[in-house]
DNA sequence: CAGTATTTTTTCGGTGCTCGAAAAAATAGA
DNA sequence: TCTATTTTTTCGAGCACCGAAAAAATACTG
């Protein structure tokens, strides 16, 4: 069950959240980091002074901001971008990213590749993948040595050790242990993630103002996806990873899903489920593979003009995640919601027939309070939240280990 | 944000969790309680040394069921029953009870009174709560300096700081601050919790091996109710406690529920909705306010005598319940599912169409893995369960203080 | 029945961590 | 140049944990 605090535990936590404070602060004194962590001035200075030493933490003179008041002036410190680096990379339909962040967390090189994702053989995918990396830590800019992670973010479900994907709609194939190849093909720690959940990471840290404790990132895409931070951590299955918000079931029976089930939220407010409804084509009609983000486009144009099909389609739509958020907002109580993804550009349409679905549950008593923030571009956020993944397992486990001493590249150079 | 260790804080942690493996673990002797806390047998003999002499623990001599075994034998630790009590007083409709509950967790006296909540006023409902409760300080047998906690459990919806009733269905009152009340009046610390809540508590310490990290209980009575625990913890809403598994929306627009608002599980599945199928009212027929046990009982063996509307409306709850655990498991992966109440003693009539409905969502693929299990007297699993809520905060609060100095009545013997 | 083996529990010395107070460092204002 | 002010470091003290060894308590053995 849940373990004693062994002594020697102490200061590797400690370390760990002088780390992480310094993470999110950006260049905080080290005064600032006593208060916020509670600890003495003391030990904050012990614990600064050790991980400047090892090269992990950089004194970076000017706090100008400050700099007016009386008195010994603060030395902000923050990360060494030296320190070490991740790779992220993105597997989506049909688009495979990868980018090279260092330990602050600037994207140092990346690479984009078009690639036909839903006809490819495994071996060609996992091929892919490799061989992007591959290119990447053969970059002479790069100290391979310094590569510290590799986080792979994939629409679909992976499994709960993050190792490994078992299901997605971007490919045939199923069960391919990512984090198991890429760790055995590169000696790297290697980890899988759920995309939706990568984009509920980064939220957090572009605005941890309004995506603190609890909050929930819905992607509106082909399919829909759904990341959820529950008390301020990633809320994960307890088998599989990622809250299929998307196959929650909105009308028993209903229309058909991707999935082969029926009435799932998805079956109204997916791309191919809006499509349908637009073309007018029965509940049944099988879902196409894929919509372009044109013919989205086009078809939320046609909406806005004037009442017919289209409108009507996204107005279904609207209900059916209304009614899936209020059965959410029953077990989690009212969050702050982000809408991400191309259809997050035609929220507009989604809205007011969400609005008022929810308005119709449990949810609904606190609906004035919900409010919806709209990302069109979920890419560039997945990439971030991979990035920060990768990076937080750095700081919590390279640079902050237990007693078997350090591994990895960076070593006490002082006593 | 997430604050340091301070050295101080290490001993209080580490009590802390010797108590609870004594609490989880009945009589473990020294050696078993380091080998679960990954503490030392120095640190281990340490702190029950403490604890022995505050009055705490006790050793129990003998620990017989291991003594053919060679070598020094094992003294197995108990918590002395002495050092404390706490007061478990639940409210239901139309009945109030409470228990007197020594340190190790023993009834040692209880009291219970029927009351009609639900015309009662305000002030008629608390004075109850406040007699019964002085009633039991004021037994003569009972030393109420030891008196550390009074839990109250409660139908309905409770604020998320454990203070306040905001909403019951047993009593037209709303927003009861129960726990101040309780605590200004007999300067005794009071928590009001959910009922269900309590459930899961309850379920947990009953069964550990079947109900430890991820598992649902959910109340079959006049409504619907869910206790949840994930991850080892209770989750509750962010804002209230206690998810609404009940009013998530299994048909939108659908049968009118107790709530106000139409389609939520309970309008299907909750006794009121069972005996509205069952007599072939309308959906839109206003709820009754009580079904009395015996009536369902009758519904039930008529159910299961012919094929008729009373089987119908048991098949339809079943349904209901399915699609809505299958929702559930859409977010949080199939996990044991326990039945409690009144209803549940008609599982078998509702088990058949709540499995072929959860096969329809995507929980369904584990469909097979999905076990139930039922126990048709909530009560005494509320009561536990408040009980071990309270004696959890004991342990926690009481006995395992911060550096400001024990509080209580408990005091260091020796020094 | 005394001696040996075995297991549990306690004792003891050592290490390392954090803390508070005081000193040192670094700057603005007088 | 001196003083006030703020940040950071240094230093001694206290404390919690650990490992090893000793002590305690029993079963087995001849």
């Amino acid at each position: 069950m849940s373990v004693g605090i062994r002594h020697d535990d102490l200061r590797r936590r400690n370390r760990a959240m002088v780390i992480s404070a310094v993470r999110r602060a950006g260049q905080p004194s080290r005064t600032e980091i006593a208060a916020t962590t509670g600890l003495s001035h003391s030990t904050i200075s012990a614990i600064s002074s050790d991980l400047i030493q090892e090269g992990i933490l950089a004194e970076s003179k000017a706090s100008e901001t400050v700099s007016m008041k009386r008195g010994r002036p603060q030395v902000g410190l923050s990360l060494n971008p030296q320190a070490a680096a991740v790779l992220a990379v993105v597997l989506s339909l049909n688009f495979l990213s990868v980018a090279v962040i260092d330990y602050a967390g600037q994207v140092v090189a990346e690479e984009q590749r078009r690639l036909d994702t839903l006809t490819m053989s495994r071996d060609e995918l996992i091929g892919e993948c490799v061989a992007i990396v591959r290119r990447r830590l053969e970059d002479p800019d790069l100290d391979v040595q310094s590569v510290a992670r590799i986080a792979l973010a994939i629409q679909g479900i992976t499994d709960s050790h993050a190792r490994a994907m078992l299901w997605s709609p971007i490919t045939p194939q199923t069960n391919i242990a990512f984090a198991d190849i890429l760790e055995r093909e590169f000696g790297i720690p290697a980890i899988m993630e759920n995309d939706c959940n990568m984009m509920a990471v980064a939220l957090r840290w572009r605005d941890p103002n309004r995506y603190r404790d609890d909050f929930i990132a819905i992607l509106l895409s082909h399919g829909i996806g759904m990341g959820l931070v529950l008390k301020g951590e990633l809320f994960t299955g307890t088998h599989s990873s990622g809250g299929e918000f998307g196959h929650m079931i909105h009308r028993p029976g209903g229309a058909l899903c991707r999935c082969g089930r029926r009435g799932c939220v998805e079956a109204y407010a997916g791309n191919y489920a809006i499509w349908r409804n637009a073309r007018q084509l029965s509940e049944n009609a099988e879902p196409v593979a894929d919509v372009s983000d044109a013919e989205m486009q086009a078809l939320a144009d046609r909406a806005r003009e004037m009442d017919g099909p289209e409108r009507e389609a996204y107005r279904r739509a609207g209900e059916a995640l209304g009614f899936g958020l209020g059965s959410l907002f029953a077990l989690i109580d009212p969050a702050p919601v982000a809408m991400v993804g191309a259809s997050a550009a035609a929220f507009d349409l989604i809205e007011p027939a969400l609005r008022e679905a929810i308005a119709q549950t449990a949810g609904g008593q606190h609906s004035g309070s919900i409010s919806f923030d709209t990302e069109p571009n979920e890419l560039p956020l997945i990439r971030e939240g991979c990035a920060m993944r990768a990076l937080s397992f750095v700081d919590q486990e390279i640079f902050a280990p237990g007693a078997q001493g350090k591994s990895g590249t960076i070593r006490k150079h002082v006593a």
